[in-house]
DNA sequence: TTACTATATGACTATATACTCACATAGTAA
DNA sequence: TTACTATGTGAGTATATAGTCATATAGTAA
């Protein structure tokens, strides 16, 4: 069986996966892979609500996946951590394992 | 705006992402990490309740991310796409980060 | 001060996910 | 056939998450 200490280190592990697993936060860390971004900006490019990018914002800055600064009225948002760009390489290839299988179905068909 | 192919793409991410963000998946991944593995170990060394970790193998095969074959009465399951484990090399250093935050504030107490 | 802009949050509803129990299925062995 | 073992699934409840609207806060500018 797990001992605590393992099981509390999944815990945390998880917490960060599921910071990352939804489809806007995927694409708001996706635009701030070369650059931090106002709100205002964010908004404009991934989702015109601006109360659910925030919501989106702060799940990702509680996780530690984001950090801001603020600068004016304007909230500054920008990628904490860089190396998760890594993990979106490792599920595109898991994506295209899965297109190579449904291409190698269809053509048996 | 985000065109909709950029969308479906996203959306993929976020299901493989999801796929992974749970403790006990992620217990499962590490458990597979270096073996293919029954059911029957994986209940043993994650979890007693066989029904919940069926569950979560089947999510995990649904995202693409395990593969089973049957042997007799027994299922085995394995790593389909291993650079999952590197993902977890990221959130390591995300913990890791968090952690010497953490030490950097106690001190400052 | 008032009016304005950018962002965050409370409260609510809708939906998704996890867990549990009982039962079903499929292979094994007598 | 029956009894057994390993695994999976239906149905229910409990909990978590997402999205929306209205409102709050904080900084700016007149």
């Amino acid at each position: 069986m797990l001992t605590r200490k393992r099981q509390l280190l999944f815990k945390k592990q998880a917490e960060i996966a599921k910071a990352i697993a939804h489809p806007l936060r995927i694409a708001i860390v996706d635009f701030l892979k070369d650059d931090e971004q106002c709100v205002c900006d964010i908004a404009v490019h991934i989702s015109p609500e601006r109360s659910n990018v925030s919501r989106h914002l702060s799940v990702m800055v509680s996780a530690g996946i984001l950090e801001y600064r603020k600068e004016g009225l304007k909230v500054i948002y920008k990628l904490k951590t860089p190396c998760i760009l890594e993990f979106f390489s490792c599920i595109t290839a898991v994506l295209k394992q899965q297109a190579k299988e449904n291409e190698k179905l269809l053509s048996a068909l």
